[in-house]
DNA sequence: GCTGTGACTCCTT
DNA sequence: AAAGGAGCCACAG
């Protein structure tokens, strides 16, 4: 069975995504359990064909598109994010920073 | 089978 | 805060 392709797993993190929410690259690899695949996952939502997919969901760490500012691609998924509730600023997602630090998963807050 | 490339990420200046 | 460089993995030539 291909349940346990990892593209799969990767595939599935990214259709989870709620609407109205975005995830990075990294975190979504991540979350498949595959650790330092960001850039596979890129790939994957690349090659992958299905329109029902919600590869706009998808950004960089920094809250970022990942594609070049401007560019076609780059609208696109900044108009699919809109309608879905998203807002951007500068460019950039509204995004509670780059998730959290290891320092606070660790020590905790101060 | 080695090299180059990229919808990435992290650390150091 | 912004810029540069190294590390990383899968795929095409």
């Amino acid at each position: 069975m291909a349940a346990g392709d990892p593209a799969d797993r990767i595939l599935a993190v990214v259709r989870a995504i709620p609407r109205g929410e975005v995830a990075g690259y990294g975190e979504v690899a991540r979350r498949a359990g595959l650790p330092g695949r960001a850039r596979w996952v890129a790939r994957l939502l690349a090659a992958s064909d299905d329109p029902a997919l919600p590869w706009h969901r998808v950004v960089r760490s920094d809250g970022r598109i990942a594609f070049p500012a401007g560019s076609e691609a780059w609208r696109e998924q900044a108009r699919r994010l809109g309608a879905d509730g998203v807002r951007l600023a500068g460019g950039r997602v509204r995004v509670a920073r780059t998730e959290h630090s290891l320092d606070a998963e660790v020590w905790g807050p101060a």
